[in-house]
DNA sequence: GTCTATATACGGATAGAC
DNA sequence: GTCTATCCGTATATAGAC
């Protein structure tokens, strides 16, 4: 429904997406997010029970917006390698927020493990989407057997290199990574 | 200095240390610390002025243990292949706590980054020291051109790991992982 | 649906007795 | 050096007028 409170309430949860990824989950609050999205505090509880709420309806978010991605790739891309590809360009594509704020996804489950926090695995499903699609395009490859590993390991891969591209705040270091990634590819 | 108020400091530093890698940073208070250190809250300021105070003292603990420790190897192993697979069995000795908290030097440079914190950089010194160590075995190895590039490399490898059997806590494929780096070591 | 005002808890940090 | 008591800011969350 694209009532006005719908959108409101999309606007809520994308502002807050946005935050939580530039400052953390923790270290963003109510008056952050409010003052970012032009709303009241007090408004803010119409839409949201508690913080944790609107922390679900982010990750929910997130995983439509990852899914349609994909979806938008598999049509675009008919071959498996070339999917594998896009998906490392992603690295290459964000390189100006991952220097600057890492991995949207790895640095809030890193988060989310240290607060011991009840949507921890909830997160998870973010890099769930993308491990089972990586094991779709490695099975089409003739990788049936370690189709499931071998997505595992492009993600960690594509993870530390993220994170090193956030704490050394260097690009170079990305894209020389992305091209091995891509030659790794390549040989498979 | 081996007095009593030198001891007592360590106390605290080991006791924040060990919480800020479980709890994170901005998440444990003084409070935690105190409590866990077995002092009272207000006792605290003695040893340091600030909760910035206390995290620089606890990155220069930090980098004193691993020099000693990478100091220890160098003594114990000549072999620069030997350095390097005994630098990738920290993720095995260490699986039970990555598993539950990740990296200690990765999780807590991804928290600073997001916080903004003044000492944001110091945390790289960690990271520094090991790679210089390992750009030192890799150029051993004869890769002279390619050895701060390789030593990088590996660090983003071992980050991607630990940050992978954190989110899924799954401490089999972080030995998957650690055999894939051993294979990639012996045929540099 | 949107706002202001406020309850309540906890954070870092300080003062000062002992 | 160690403790208790406390200030002050900010956080989440709620109440209730409009």
């Amino acid at each position: 429904m694209g009532t006005k409170a719908d959108l409101n309430r999309q606007h809520i949860i994308d502002t807050a997406d946005n935050l939580f990824y530039r400052q953390g989950f923790d270290h963003t609050s109510f008056s952050d997010i409010a003052d970012a999205a032009g709303i009241a505090r007090g408004n803010f509880y119409y839409y949201f029970k508690t913080k944790d709420d609107l922390l679900a309806a982010v990750l929910l978010s997130r995983n439509k917006a990852i899914k349609d991605m994909l979806d938008g790739w598999d049509k675009q891309m008919p071959d498996p390698r070339q999917r594998l590809n896009r998906y490392v360009q992603i690295l290459t594509n964000c390189q100006h927020e991952i220097k600057e704020f890492g991995c949207p996804m790895g640095s809030l489950c890193t988060e989310l493990a240290k607060l011991r926090h009840a949507l921890q695995f909830n997160a998870n499903d973010m890099f769930e989407i993308f491990r089972s699609w990586l094991r779709e395009q490695f099975s089409l490859l003739g990788r049936r057997d370690d189709a499931d590993q071998l997505a595992l390991h492009l993600i960690a891969r594509s993870q530390g290199i993220a994170l090193v591209a956030n704490t050394y705040q260097d690009a170079a270091f990305l894209e020389r990574e992305v091209k091995e990634l891509n030659r790794w590819i390549a040989q498979l």
